[in-house]
RNA sequence: GGGCCGAUGGUCUAGCUGGUCAUGACGUCGCCCUUACAAGGCGGAGGUCCCCGGUUCAAAUCCGGGUCGGCCCA
């Protein structure tokens, strides 16, 4: 790949003003820094908007995905701060949990269990507050408008007490409780997941056939198909099909494990499949979800084979203290030799892993707190009602998630570095006991408990070692946000936030978890509307993965391009949908930043030595119909306006990509490639209605792009409009509004553009130099009054000696067919036509017919299809013409209506 | 296995409330220094709009089925 380093530059052919892009973007981040600009006012009268800025998880700096989605939020906020609303965008960073902890271990080789607890959550607290250093200040270069007066990180006090306390609100609520269910469990992090947590993946195991032996007749075998013999140990129960002929005898007696000899019945269950295996399944405690489903339905004993290590249990005998692989190898291998086991083949399974090691889980029942979702499941759903959803089809996660929850939330985990429990323990009859509120926040490990001794049976209190589940956290930053138990009055008045801004891949976590938090503590959904951003993919399309070595730095692209061409790319990410990262969009990003700019230098020129009160009377003088607009400027000043209406009702769907693309390609293809070619020779007139257009295009392009782009538009701002319009900074100055709306004139300077471009291409095809002077040129036409005011325009632009109109009198048509005008004739002749089109196209009739149309006003004829005859009148064909010019054809440039004669 | 999203010139993409020659960018070829921009302008070549079927006078667009890819979930 070839890229250009270094700064933008003017031409080639001399210093026509380049600038350095880096030079240019830190000087306005100073600028936006030292005046405050993005800072929510707490005191405002304006209506707010409140975002739900998702705290950057603080494990390491900032790649390219992150990036682009950050700016999406961005562009959000620029937005609306230039709608008028008092926006709240907060800088903010979530610093609890294993990711850290998992970091911080291979950081510094150590683990974590067998460090100080306090120590380790020191180096945990080291290892954040370095990145989140880093992640603020790559936020800045790439321009994000986050604002560090509302900022908060969710490891420090003033946060955790606000997850404490929630907490012992929904407690008293009767929502949390601690039981001995099952939970999923990693071994290896030694800790208790939620089903959000778990990652299923594609997994080959071995399918092991092994020998039963019947309980009453030892010659008497039984095959069972397990992928889980190390849980021989603590089989309870065999099922089979109920319809399945072969084992039908067997429904009732006992069999004998092998290795263990235990004596455990057989069942029949509808739910085993007769074709997996040998269609005898063993159950144990617990080896999946199914066995689990066993469980409840026959009541057997919960055995505890495998420990919280992920070590076999004094259950497994012979096989206790191995760990689970060693285990299952061994019992493996003894029963081989043994003759036990008959077969082995290669299963694939899909297995539920760790989210963060990928370590096969396992359920163990060890006592965990839970918050109880199971009985929300139609409030959530009908809370999500409440809920825009940009875009609309991403609801549909959220419910599937929902309705296919069977557990409550596992709360606690057993770690270290995140929001302590705030319980003490009785060691006698285990009464939990709380704080107050007041005591917030309260480290268990370090604090003392509320009371001295147990208020239920006096005896000994002890405080929780272990630590919320860090969505406990997260999803409370609506309330954080909002001011929840801090200020009533600020609390209602921004609560429910407007925005929550997120990726899909969370919806079942953060946006969940903040809606069953928000719907129990407050009794409301948290925000007013949900945006949902897409994955940023590696540029071959496939996720970004450190391991496959495809991950993108965003820094290494900001070093080359700067900010603004990288939030160029973001921009045409359409929302909910996974990009690429293209790298082609971000070279465009330049040159769009390079093109305004040029534009506006350009532009610039026919108003830059006004005064300023000057120009506000001409532009007030224009307003009020005191000056005439020519049609080109009517033109434009249409254009502009439909553009800005896109624009406005795209951003208001957070459907940037349209945005930017309605004010790119007006920018580009209608203002610079031909408005500005034909006002050239005006611009330095002074002429009211030339700098009316000028200044309110020049002013309104930047305008609406500087939510995407706002270190050019800034610089363009400050340079060309500042000392007019006063804002301190484009950011908080007005969104433009549409100015015109001129139908009629629109498609008169429409005509003249086209004239001009036409003749543009005219000497491009005829090898003549663009600027080379041209003779004169007649322009033939029915309605000359309609270009009267414009024919400066077109000399000066296409540099003819003499521009001059001549009526239609020595222009003759000649009609050469028809037209059909299909939305007119199909409705009304259907199956018929073929057959008309037919008649209409025929060489040795359509004259004849055009003839009789323009005389007539309607033709009649017969298109011989068995359906009669049929009367098309001029609505639904039209006449096709050529012209010629005192007896030569002068088609060859025909502009609409309308023929340019070109002097030889 | 279920759900959602997508498939448009070599590459990326717009259009998708059905209507005459399918949008733009990148790349490519030719020409041009034109009162800002040559990292620019003008023009050309380049397309079975994934496949099959249906609805319709008319389908890139609507419907059904399939193929492939991505994501989410089991």
């Amino acid at each position: 790949m070839t890229v250009n380093e270094g700064p933008i530059e003017g031409t080639s052919s001399g210093d026509k003003g380049g600038f350095d892009v880096h030079e240019m973007e830190t000087r306005w981040q100073d600028f936006w820094e030292k005046e405050s600009i993005y800072r929510f006012d707490p005191s405002s009268d304006k209506p707010p908007f409140t975002i739900d800025n998702p705290p950057r998880y603080a494990s390491g700096p900032l790649h390219a995905g992150h990036a682009v989605h950050y700016t999406h939020i961005d562009f959000v906020a620029r937005y609306k701060r230039m709608r008028g609303y008092n926006v709240m965008f907060p800088l903010c960073f979530d610093v609890n949990g294993m990711p850290i902890e998992v970091r911080v271990e291979k950081k510094y080789g150590i683990h974590m269990r067998e460090y100080d607890r306090h120590e380790f959550i020191r180096l945990c607290e080291e290892f954040a507050s370095g990145n989140i250093e880093e992640m603020t200040r790559q936020f800045r270069i790439f321009g994000e408008s986050m604002d560090p007066s509302v900022y908060y990180q969710t490891d420090a006090k003033y946060y955790r007490r606000l997850t404490q306390i929630s907490f012992i609100r929904l407690f008293k609520q009767g929502r949390i409780y601690k039981a001995n269910h099952p939970v999923n469990w990693c071994p290896r992090c030694g800790t208790a997941l939620a089903e959000s947590e778990v990652e299923y993946r594609d997994n080959i195991t071995k399918l092991n056939t092994i020998l039963f032996t019947a309980a009453n007749d030892p010659e008497k075998k039984v095959e069972i198909a397990t992928t889980r013999p190390e849980l021989l140990c603590t089989c309870q129960l065999v099922a089979v099909h109920p319809d399945d002929e072969r084992y039908r005898e067997l429904v009732g007696t006992e069999l004998l494990t092998p290795v263990f000899g235990r004596k455990v019945p057989v069942v029949a269950d509808e739910a085993v499949e007769r074709d997996y295996g040998s269609g005898v399944v063993m159950i144990c405690t617990i080896g999946d979800k199914e066995d689990l489903r066993w469980v409840f339905k026959y009541g057997l004993k919960m055995e505890k084979g495998i420990d919280e290590h992920g070590r076999m249990t004094e259950l497994a005998g012979p096989y206790q203290g191995m760990d689970l692989k060693e285990a299952r190898q061994k019992i493996i291998e003894d029963m081989r030799k043994e003759g036990i086991l008959v077969k082995q083949e290669d299963n694939p399974q899909n297995v539920g892993t760790c989210w963060r090691c990928h370590t096969n889980i396992e359920f163990l029942q060890v006592p965990q707190w839970f918050l109880k979702i199971l009985d929300m499941k139609e409030e959530i759903l009908r809370m999500s009602d409440e809920i825009t959803w940009w875009p609309d089809f991403m609801k549909v996660r959220l419910r599937e998630w929902v309705e296919s929850l069977t557990w409550d939330w596992v709360i606690s985990r057993q770690r270290y570095f995140a929001t302590p429990i705030p319980v003490w323990e009785c060691t006698a009859c285990g009464k939990p006991h709380l704080p107050e509120e007041e005591q917030c926040y309260v480290d268990p490990t370090l604090d003392p408990p509320p009371v001295p001794v147990c208020t239920e049976c006096g005896g000994e209190l002890k405080g929780s070692e272990e630590v919320f589940d860090t969505w406990m956290d997260s999803s409370i930053t609506p309330l954080y946000n909002t001011f929840w138990i801090r200020d009533e009055e600020m609390f209602s008045k921004l609560y429910p936030m407007s925005l929550r801004p997120q990726s899909h891949d969370i919806i079942r976590t953060w946006a969940f978890y903040s809606m069953v938090r928000g719907k129990k503590l407050t009794g409301k959904r948290p925000w007013d509307t949900i945006m949902m951003g897409g994955f940023i993919l590696a540029p071959d399309g496939t996720p970004m993965h450190a391991s496959k070595g495809n991950a993108v730095d965003p820094l290494e692209y900001h070093r080359i391009y700067g900010a603004d061409p990288i939030r160029f790319y973001a921009a045409t990410c359409t929302l909910g949908k996974d990009h690429p990262f293209r790298i082609k969009d971000v070279k465009r990003g330049s040159q769009v930043v390079r093109k305004l700019y040029n534009m506006e230098k350009l532009m610039s020129r026919a108003f830059s030595g006004i005064e300023p009160a000057d120009l506000l009377a001409m532009l007030e003088s224009v307003r009020k119909g005191h000056v005439e607009l020519k049609p080109a400027d009517i033109w434009i000043l249409h254009r502009y306006s439909r553009t800005v209406e896109e624009a406005t009702r795209s951003a208001d769907t957070y459907q940037f990509d349209k945005v930017v693309r309605a004010v790119v390609d007006f920018m580009w293809l209608e203002v610079a490639d031909h408005y500005l070619e034909l006002v050239k020779g005006r611009l330095d007139r002074r002429d009211p209605g030339t700098i009316y257009t000028l200044y309110t295009i020049g002013l309104g392009i930047p305008k609406l792009l500087a939510p995407f782009l706002p270190h050019i538009t800034e610089e363009v701002y400050q340079e060309h409009y500042r000392r007019f319009e006063g804002a301190k900074s484009i950011h908080i100055s007005r969104w433009p509004r549409p100015v015109m709306s001129d139908e009629e004139g629109e498609r008169i300077g429409r005509s003249v553009v086209d004239i001009i471009a036409s003749i543009r291409r005219h000497k491009s095809e005829n090898k003549i130099p663009l600027g080379a002077d041209m003779g004169a040129i007649r322009l033939i036409t029915d309605s000359p009054e309609e270009l009267e005011t414009s024919l400066e325009d077109i000399r000066s632009t296409i540099k003819a000696r003499d521009v001059t109109l001549e009526t239609s009198e020595e222009l003759r048509e000649v009609l050469d067919g028809l037209d059909p005008v299909f939305s007119e004739l199909g409705p009304r002749y259907r199956t018929r036509m073929r057959s008309i089109l037919r008649v209409l196209n025929d060489p040795t009739r359509k004259i004849e017919l055009a003839e009789e149309l323009d005389r007539e006003g309607t033709i009649t004829f017969d298109p011989e299809d068995g359906g009669g005859p049929v009367t098309l009148t001029s609505d639904m064909v039209k006449v096709r013409k050529r012209w010629t010019f005192r007896g030569r054809s002068v088609s060859h440039l025909t502009v609409g209506n309308l023929i340019v004669v070109l002097e030889e």
